[in-house]
DNA sequence: ATATTAAGCTAACGCCGTTAACATTAATGA
DNA sequence: TCATTAATGTTAACGGCGTTAGCTTAATAT
């Protein structure tokens, strides 16, 4: 051992990494062609160029593979959704959330097959599904693809809270926004999910439902449209735009 | 043959409908115990003790099974949002839309595997996905998944256009609904689709907008309770109920 | 130079969906 | 009634799959 733990990667650590990234590559190529049941490890295997029983070497078995391929696909998207952010000014939240809305559908509507799989992650890993409330667990005891989804809906949770912050002390009147009477077990609970675990800030509790509404909807839109199924399809864009204006209604944002 | 079309079903008809029945059976079984990628023709084929070529004298291949089984799902949903919106009385439209949604809700989480599998409907059937518009194809050559689920759509869009009726020449002011400037291009497209294929009228554009809007939140609040991704667990039917007010006064109810 | 570990191989097991060729059973028409 | 026909079943096989065990080779560490 060469005592790396991070170190300049030896010989066989860039070799190991470069056939897991073409076993991935071609795991993905399938993917594309086939869908998501179309992944077949003999055939990567056949593509890499190696005996099937070597691939697991590199994963524990088919399922370990697609759940890092989803891994990577919430990096990708990730990486895309910080990247529009940044294209506007650190002040501009509520352009830096939209952008986040539009990374979203775009990535996900070039990337249907991709976001198939995401969506049908084989769910063992932890299979802790609806057995404990996913808030009382530690993050890093999250399985992987949970702990991947929750970053990218973070990206969009701390930027509002960044918003809140930019609003405070400008006297924003929160009181004036629309909000249905809620019981306190359900604002409870929206603060621990979605203030605490996303946004990272105990926001008033009009933006925290806010918040949690156009969670839906935009998660709505963006599977129907991948599924085919939004009653628009030509003029899509629109849709979205008009939709994403009442959310920020909801938010007393003009 | 018997000049039989519908009429007293021969013995063998009969047989061939038990076993059809008892297939099926199993097959949901398995979609229960194991999902849908665990439904395999040759368990079935042991589980019904007949050979596993025995089979394709009554389902073409696997997927076919898994589509005619999903038409079934249909089946029991639209049976069972019938049933909850009939409690209702027929004058009751709002009472019984939110019977809709309500069932459509407690089918899906009492059924999450078979939703599941309805997501996941083995698409080739027809393959026209994203080809050519819904609108232009005749109902009767859709594939048979979409019909019935337009079918369930239906149910809901045609108590609206009901409700419309009721509500006309009462003095409704649709012009109070506060509703985004939409284009020609978009709203004629809402008209197509939802008005003319779901809700089966031409409601005034502020109901086909808030129709097309709900459907898209109701999408999401479904799929994403069934999927364990929604921000709330404990107290999700407030949560529903708190949604679906919001939705109501979309369409300047209450 | 040698011991150790990583990475590959072959061969096999037990599943799977699907097909072809053949047998049997039940309904039909003369 | 009896031969014909159509429906329903069988067996056997093909090729594919995920996965494991046991063995070999190449690379690294001491």
């Amino acid at each position: 051992m060469t005592s790396n733990t991070a170190s300049v990667p030896s010989r066989r650590e860039r070799m190991r990494a470069e056939t897991m990234t073409e076993i991935k590559a071609s795991a993905r190529g399938q993917l594309l062609e086939h869908g998501p049941s179309g992944i077949s490890l003999r055939a990567v295997a056949r593509d890499v160029g190696v005996s099937p029983a070597a691939l697991y070497r590199y994963f524990d078995n088919l399922d370990a593979l697609l759940t890092d391929l989803c891994c990577d696909f919430y990096d990708e998207l990730v990486d895309a959704s910080r990247a529009a952010m940044e294209v506007h000014p650190a002040e501009a939240h509520p352009e830096r959330m939209k952008a986040w809305v539009w990374t979203f559908r775009s990535w996900v509507v070039s990337h249907r097959r991709e976001f198939e799989l995401m969506l049908n992650v084989p769910e063992s890993e932890s299979a802790l599904t609806p057995c404990v409330n996913i808030a009382d667990v530690p993050f890093d005891d999250l399985p992987a693809v949970t702990r991947k989804s929750m970053e990218h809906a973070r990206l969009c949770g701390r930027e509002l809270a960044a918003y809140y912050r930019h609003t405070e002390g400008q006297g924003f009147d929160f009181s004036a926004i629309d909000i249905p009477e809620i019981s306190k077990g359900l604002s409870d609970e929206l603060l621990d999910q979605c203030a605490d675990m996303v946004i990272g800030e105990r926001l008033p509790l009009p933006w925290i439902y806010a918040f949690a509404s156009a969670w839906v909807r935009v998660f709505g839109l963006v599977t129907m449209e991948a599924f085919g199924s939004l009653p628009v399809r030509d003029n899509i864009e629109e849709f979205y735009k008009v939709q994403l204006m009442s959310m920020m209604r909801d938010f007393g944002i003009a």
